[in-house]
Formats: C-alpha cells, sequence, structure tokens
DNA sequence: AGGCTGGCTATCAACTAGGAAAGTCAGGTG
DNA sequence: CACCTGACTTTCCTAGTTGATAGCCAGCCT
C-alpha cells in the first residue's frame, strides 16, 4: 500500500512537506506520559494521585504534564471539594482532547496486535451493549469503509471531487 | 465521555493495567522522526536519501530510526540497483508497518483539527475515486459506526457478549 | 497551637532524542 | 590508479523526558 497524491500533489518531486500535521501533534502528545495520563483520562480519570496511581509516574512529571495538557486546552481544571477537605482540582478533557480518542485508541490496537502475546493484550474495545469488537480505521464521512488501498492525499483546496479522466 | 468498563473491570479500584499496549506501542514508534519515516513510508517514500530530503530530518537519524524500525519489522530492506549505481537498498513497509495507518493518520487528523490555522493544515485524506473525505475512527468489525459514548473496554477472555440485565 | 495529609513544586542525576559535522567505505568514473 | 559520490556511521553537544527524593503549603484534626 502506498498512498495516491492528487491533484498538484501528483508529482511528488515538486513539493516538500513544511506544516506536517503529524510532527506538529507529536511535538504536544508524543510523549509515554502525555499518552499515558490521557488513555488514563479516557477512563475516566480526573484526580490527581489516581492519574499518578494508575499509571505508576512519578507524581512530579503527572503534576508537569498535567500542567501542561491544560494549557495547551486537553483538560479543564476543575475545582472540587471534598467534606472536610480543602479545595482540590480535576482534570477534565476538553473536546480537544477527546478528540484524541483515535491516536490514543489506534496506538491500544496497534499494541494488542503486534506487540502482547498471542492472547492480544490485555484490554480491547468493544460497543456497549452488543459487545461487538470495534476496531479504528478509515471510513468516509458518509459512513463506508475505505480499503487502504483507495485512500488519496489532496492539499488543502485543490480538490473539486474526482476529475474527469 | 468516558468509557465503561465491563465485566471484571467494572470496579476501577480493584485492578491496575500492566501490560499496557499504548505504552508499549510508544516504547516503539512514539518520537516524532519515526513517525515523520513513517508518513513518509505511507507516502511511498522507500530510498535513504528521499527519507531525508522529504522529512529534513538528519541522515544520522534516518539511518538510526531505519535499521531500528527494520530490526522491529516495520520496515522490509531490500536490495535494489540503478544502471551504473552499487547495489542500495529500499525499506518497505511490511504488513506490521502498515498497521500503523490509523495511528500516523490519526495525528494528522488531529493535527489538522486543532494545531492548523482554519484552513486545517495542508494535506487531507480522500476517498480515490470519490473523493469523500475520509475519517479515523471506531466502528464495529460489522461496519457501523459507533459513538464514542458507546464504547466499553473489557479484559481480553471477559467477554461472552452482552448479558441480560 | 502543633501535627498530619495530600496535592503539588524543586532539585538532581541518568538516559534518550536530535542536530551538526566529520569519517568510512563500496564501487563507479576519468 | 586517484578521485568522487552516496549511503551510511561515529562523535560531540545540547535539550528534553523520566525517576527519585525532598520540600512546600493549605487546611483539617486534636
Amino acid at each position: 500500500m502506498s498512498l495516491t497524491f492528487e491533484g498538484v500533489l501528483a508529482d511528488r518531486s515538486t513539493w516538500r512537506l513544511d506544516d506536517c500535521s503529524i510532527a506538529k501533534s507529536m511535538e504536544v502528545v508524543g510523549t509515554r506520559s502525555s499518552m499515558l495520563i490521557l488513555r488514563e483520562a479516557f477512563y475516566g480519570t480526573t484526580r490527581f494521585d489516581d492519574f499518578t496511581r494508575r499509571t505508576r509516574i512519578g507524581d512530579a512529571i503527572v503534576a508537569a504534564r498535567l500542567k501542561e495538557l491544560t494549557v495547551i486546552g486537553l483538560f479543564d481544571r476543575r475545582p472540587y471539594r471534598e467534606p472536610g477537605k480543602r479545595t482540590r482540582y480535576e482534570y477534565h478533557l476538553t473536546d480537544k482532547g477527546r478528540d484524541l480518542f483515535p491516536v490514543v485508541f489506534a496506538l491500544m490496537q496497534w499494541g494488542n496486535k503486534h506487540l502482547q502475546g498471542d492472547d492480544g493484550g490485555p484490554l480491547r474495545l468493544v460497543e456497549q451493549g452488543t459487545g461487538e469488537a470495534v476496531v479504528i480505521g478509515a471510513r468516509t464521512v458518509s459512513g463506508r469503509d475505505v480499503d487502504p488501498e483507495d485512500l488519496a492525499i489532496v492539499a488543502h483546496g485543490d480538490w473539486a471531487g474526482p476529475q474527469p479522466s
């Protein structure tokens, strides 16, 4: 499989990628600790000590990452107060953070398949209710699955539907 | 959104994740340089100097990564020879490497939406032929889209379809 | 008031990622 | 044969990630 380039991109020797979104994303969330904290957040964790216990990452790093991810806008920091305790903060995923869902679970899916024993790793994603296995993959906005062979890359603003050949 | 845990996982306080596939995946491909090299590989690049030019990563790092990713089994190293040149090697994605497709393009999708200007970044994925926009997301193996709200996590071997309530 | 607890903060050291630049080496060219 | 080129390799250096350990401080408890 290799992707097809459409339009102005067709000749690969005439352009180079400057503003790569993949590179930018990696600079924001491209660390093990960020990913594990995000994993926990998807699992419903919101409090500092739960993050540290469940990820087994040191508290200094968790504190630094939560701050950083909050500044970037992946977490929303909300005060809460338990009876008899002072005010603390909970960290809730924002929409921007939730949108990382495919990234985090595509990593899990790949690790389950290729880095674990034959059992396929400890956890799996299923649909609630039916229990049907869930996969992270490509589909068109209208909901059809897309075979990886049939994918193409276009430049922004360089596509007006299929061209007559 | 936070995921539901099914079966033995239901009480979050009784278990801790040891063998996390996300952590394992990040240790293998969790660097900017690996991701950019994979990006180029999906774009069809196979040769050393094309990787260095198109990713703008130094040759030392590209060499180290290609070797490492080949050892891990993401690339297959094949000799080739151009007329008047000596034998060189091309790096082709294996199935294991190709399976990282959702990871790489989920990162691109997220970066396009959240880290670029209003234009949404330089490149987009479409279906070849129809030109319809493509998204990376969750669906059941039978092909239905799954709303992130309706996802659940189960432990391996701990699910036999929906239970009577 | 004084001690304790929990959520951070600060410091230090080990390790890794990455850029730059020079070195190596097979093999083709003059 | 000497030279050159392209594909790496090696070395050096800087910056960032991580773990470990210790410190800080608000506010509850006695």
